[in-house]
DNA sequence: AAATATTATGTGACTTGTCACGTAAAATAA
DNA sequence: TTATTTTACGTGACAAGTCACATAATATTT
């Protein structure tokens, strides 16, 4: 092999040793990668999407819910569950009421059919996490929180970078 | 207020609480908000989307590098990165060869205009770096990393939620 | 050498997520 | 009351990511 490859191999190795300290990169690919392991899983079930399941789950937990408060709750945009309601209907695993009190809001409900499939994807979901909490204690998770909550003021702050100085000013 | 409406609203919160210590969703919401925010920056400089900042970035830190070496730095998906490169061709800013010794792969490589638009991006860039570094000190990084490491591990394991036992066996 | 398996790349179809916009209802200011 | 602003929701257009498949070149086995 020759010196000149010999050096590209090398120049290769030290950035993926690089990236791998590079945390918005390692950030994103483990997010993937646990996106990816929830649809494997809810594949291996039914049909479901991630949104969908996600729905189910809000709803089976904390009852009728509007579009806005399921998007609070999942750290998600509007937009998203908005998109994935109609199929839902469609399966009939959810009905839509329009709110009592404030005319905009549309309350979605769980179906009988929707909490049936929840109650089954439910076993293996749970699963999943209950492994997690074989592998992460309470105070690895703790400490796996902490990090995540500085980390996203940090990247949800849209000032921090603004100024050149790099200093405390 | 009534008495049920106020139990609707309990209910909410709950679940709002209990989904903050739900690691797979702060994770994922941590990752979407860090993508945003460099979405943002690169908007706000030219029009770069972020694939295009990140095989720039490999390029003028490693060199020519072939399609699945970006991947892999990257930790991403070929098709990903497959899919950006003719628009990059387009722009100017990247040309490709075929590879000498295996002539599957194509080397991609930064044109003087890639070089110029990477310069330009990688002062907002590095500065988003810098901040970072500013609020994690090495040893939290470390913290993180390790933290990142073990999620890693037990989200990419497809063996580890199979049994039904739940514990050690 | 011939047959087989593996690898690198490209591509279609799909899900997830963001953004910007429009509409209608509600809240607030005048 | 009227005008203005805010909020909830839906939707089109796009970027990001996954998966499965096709193709061609390389590596391995026989």
């Amino acid at each position: 092999m020759t010196t000149a490859q010999n050096e590209c191999v090398d120049r290769y190795k030290a950035r993926c040793l690089m990236q791998e300290r590079n945390l918005f990169g390692r950030l994103q690919a483990a997010a993937l990668a646990s996106r990816t392991q929830a649809k494997r899983l809810l594949r291996s079930i039914g049909d479901l999407s991630i949104t969908e399941w996600r729905v189910l789950w809000d709803l089976a937990e904390a009852g009728p819910l509007t579009v806005t408060e399921m998007a609070s709750i999942q750290r998600t945009d509007h937009a998203l569950i908005s998109r994935t309601i109609p199929a839902m209907i469609e399966k009939g695993y959810v009905a839509t009421t329009t709110g009592q009190t404030d005319r905009r809001t549309s309350l979605v409900a769980l179906t009988p059919a929707g909490q049936s499939i929840f109650d089954e994807t439910s076993v293996i979901m749970s699963r999943r996490r209950a492994a997690l909490s074989d592998v992460f204690s309470e105070a690895d998770l703790d400490a796996f929180l902490g990090l995540i909550d500085r980390f996203e003021q940090f990247v949800e702050d849209p000032i921090s970078l603004r100024p050149a100085t790099g200093g405390t000013e």
